[in-house]
DNA sequence: TATATAAATCAAAAAAAGTTGATTTATATA
DNA sequence: TATATAAATCAACTTTTTTTGATTTATATA
């Protein structure tokens, strides 16, 4: 679901869905809280545990957030053993938002 | 409120508030549609009632999402006598969103 | 001035989204 | 195998957003 390369094959009404719900992940705090996170990680990747510290929330609240992430495919999950990272999908974001939004957010 | 000149000078937080309320008014369909109709009407400007037509909606609830549109400076009202005419700024959302979603959606 | 039309606003109800603590699942290690 | 840790999932609850019909405000016209 959600990935770029479709969206410009898309009919309108496709294309309408994809946006609502690229920007309904995208419109809330905690949600760009996130993304600027991971995007100031020395290796642009952290797991739900870096988050719980650095962000100050409890791992089921911030699963929750990293889910819709992840189902708009703003974020990529990585499994290392018992952790799971998170990068960011720069390409996606990039066709979404102009570069002074992505200069801001991330 | 939410003057695209302004978002360069802002810090980090109230960076994140400005593209939060953003993002917000931009993720649902009926306010996707609405400024979609505007960008396809001959003159780039449509009232209320014309989007009750358009869109099928009853008119508070036109209301109630135009004032979302507006609020966040991505329509711009003007009064022509009974009429309330709205015309997309675009400036705004071009800063915002990159050219190609600007093309999807309006 | 009285009437009609456009559209904003309001308060109540309905629907959707977010939060919380507990439970479950999966992996690593003693 | 038993235990510990990371993180997803779940169901109950809270908060926010959206919808609805009624009312109000503003303008135009007979």
């Amino acid at each position: 679901m959600e990935l770029i390369k479709k969206v410009n094959e898309l009919g309108e009404d496709e294309a309408l869905d994809f946006y609502e719900n690229m920007f309904n992940a995208l419109a809330d705090k905690i949600r760009l809280k996130i993304i600027n996170e991971i995007s100031k990680s020395p290796n642009k990747s952290l797991c739900v545990c870096d988050l719980e510290e650095k962000l100050e929330l409890k791992q089921s609240k911030l699963s929750y957030h990293l889910k819709k992430l992840v189902n708009v495919n703003i974020l990529i999950p990585e499994k290392h053993g018992t952790w799971n990272y998170y990068k960011i999908n720069e390409e996606q974001i990039q066709f979404v938002l102009s570069e002074d939004t992505c200069c801001k957010i991330f």
